[in-house]
DNA sequence: GTCTTGCCCTAACGACTGTTAGGGGGGCAG
DNA sequence: CTGCCCCCCTAACAGTCGTTAGGGCAAGAC
């Protein structure tokens, strides 16, 4: 908190770790100050949990007072808000689509799965908010985000009722499959490391494998 | 399981009121308090959050004061300790012993999945604790949880590479299929609840399905 | 009787919570 | 120059946080 003293003589305007290359110049476009607020919400969020942190700790690490963050956000809450829903979205606007696509069910899904893992791997903060964090949004926040995470999910299980309709998946409980696909499919978010020992393709690639085993394509 | 629960004459997993009648009797058993009062605190982590409840809360939960916990608990990260390691200590102490028994390994997997999905469906709030709550141990206390996670999963790797080198399984990469494993055996934990379409018997056969298609069992 | 043990209480500590009121300064348009 | 807009500031609000100090009441041991 001396460094609020020192920022004060100097360069109010200038020098924060944040989006160095946006701030330097001169106006920046609508929006963006405040997605890179969020984005450094988000990773503290995912470090230490949305009750965790608090609106000073993020006006710290944004080089700004707590204050200033209600110029831009009207509360926490939608801090949180704006941090999750970025992934439900793109699932939904993003992915589901690769469903009704063309080519054999199979490989729709081995989109489907490679997208989904990829996307994990370049939104790791996000994912992770977005997993453990929902209940702490108002009722009404919840149910809005819970509704794209039902249409993921249910579009997902009827795809494969389809295809086993089709011959060409074995699900006898689509319902229980598709639940079962998707906790597989979000496990990375928990453990997934860039620099490990698979880089994200590798991953991508074995877990189309696993996820085909698991809805019965011996293809 | 259930057993262990029936013959501590209170209610360790969810149900709810601990109290005026246990406060109004004689002194019980050394040690019955103390689990009461875990229990109530498991509950509301895992409504609230660890961050999300205060000392107030659990302590009004159990009609005491806030102080008075500070008889039974040296502190509030000992309640969410004690809340996490039942979950991680039956995993390795009677979970992980059942790949060492007798029978082909699909069947001692078997016995595995079943045991899990079991344990996750008569232990909700602790488990989702556990799965989530972990971080907001101090780095010492999670290092010591994260001992026995770590020991669930590499003694399942090893499973699964010993079982693809006998035939019995084809796991080319055992760690990432033991990962991936444990994320689906997991995900009910986020979602089951009794009374739904599926009680926990029947969720468990079909995960044991699910499981053995995954590490390419075609028994 | 006294002493101990288990369980609980009231009252308060300092630190921190999300949030608001109100002010200021820099850059651009006219 | 003035006026506007965006961004940020200091200071403070009322409330909650985890925790501690110190005391009381009932039951069992001696």
């Amino acid at each position: 908190m001396a460094g609020a003293e020192a920022d004060r003589g100097g360069s109010i305007t200038g020098v924060t770790d944040v989006g160095p290359e946006v701030l330097g110049r001169g106006p920046t476009r609508a929006g963006t100050r405040r997605a890179e607020l969020v984005a450094v919400a988000t990773r503290l969020f995912r470090e230490r949990g949305y009750h965790g942190v608090g609106m000073r700790a993020i006006a710290e690490a944004a080089h700004i007072q707590a204050a200033s963050l209600y110029h831009h956000f009207a509360g926490k809450e939608e801090l949180l808000l704006e941090s999750i829903y970025v992934v439900d979205r793109d699932l939904v606007v993003d992915q589901l689509p690769l469903l009704e696509g063309s080519g054999t069910r199979p490989e729709r899904l081995q989109e489907l799965v490679e997208g989904h893992v990829r996307h994990i791997g370049t939104n790791r903060d996000a994912w992770w908010v977005a997993g453990r964090e929902l209940r702490a949004l108002s009722p009404e926040r919840f149910d809005e985000v819970q509704v794209y995470r039902r249409r993921y999910q249910h579009a997902i299980a009827e795809f494969l009722a389809a295809g086993t309709a089709a011959g060409e998946f074995d699900c006898p409980d689509p319902r229980l499959s598709a639940l079962a696909l998707l906790d597989m499919l979000n496990g990375p978010n928990e453990w997934y490391e860039p620099g490990g020992r698979l880089d994200i393709d590798e991953l991508a690639a074995r877990y189309v494998d696993l996820a085909l085993r698991l809805v019965g394509c011996c293809a």
